[in-house]
DNA sequence: CGCATCCATCGACAACCGTCAATGAAGATG
DNA sequence: CATCTTCATTGACGGTTGTCGATGGATGCG
């Protein structure tokens, strides 16, 4: 038997960015796709959260746990962590135990869909 | 003589994202980098925001004025100047002045300079 | 087992933000 | 001139959010 894992995170705004696939600027934009929209960005636009997303795009092996960002960010332990939590609700991060760490990986393409929304080219 | 026209408005935030021109994901992005990428993002991070500059786009000669923009967000009028405003300091929005009416422009390229930060493609 | 490390969650506080009513300036209209 | 329309600004209020300290669970190690 080979089990198939169905990711199913429907929650995730960065998933539900894709219900509206062409960019903003063609046609007026519904209520309810900007505010999936939003709440995306929203999760984007701050900057300790672009920072960690760039950091951890960029760091060995496209990963890092959470003892690797807390001092370079200058922030409390608690308070990556909740930075963190937000990119990941959003779609935009996910997260792997392995013993005491976690690792946190960029979700590829996630970017990329909400980079889409905003191209007119 | 020629007159040539050079863009200065050096204090806008879609400008200053022009400064960190290189995807976010290829290497770490310095902390002002970050700071400014998040202003932008913050424009935008809004459902209304999004919205205006949809509906700006997408309307007849691509600009609006204040009057045709608040009866179908349904919202006062000085909450949607209060939006537009913020569209206008960070450089995605241009406002003209016709008479009594002001007219709301999208700024060529905006989005698209923030969505280049963002695909990593 | 006892202790240290890594981390998520909770509660609290301050700062920020979206919204509206009120106001006044600037132009159009009679 | 008098009036109306369009719009920006101000001040105030309530809700959201970023931050930290404290706490506790889970894992690794001697």
């Amino acid at each position: 038997m080979t089990t198939t894992l169905i990711p199913v995170t429907v929650t995730s705004a960065a998933c539900c960015v894709g219900e509206a696939c062409s960019p903003i600027t063609r046609e007026p934009i519904s209520t309810a796709g900007a505010g999936d929209l939003a709440a995306v960005l929203r999760a984007l636009a701050d900057p300790v959260r672009i920072r960690l997303v760039s950091m951890i795009a960029a760091h060995e092996d496209a990963e890092a746990c959470v003892c690797d960002l807390t001092e370079p960010l200058g922030l409390s332990q608690p308070t990556v962590s909740h930075h963190l939590k937000v990119l990941v609700d959003c779609g935009f991060l996910t997260r792997s135990k392995r013993g005491t760490w976690s690792f946190y990986r960029l979700v590829p393409g996630s970017l990329d869909a909400v980079a889409k929304l905003l191209t007119t080219v």
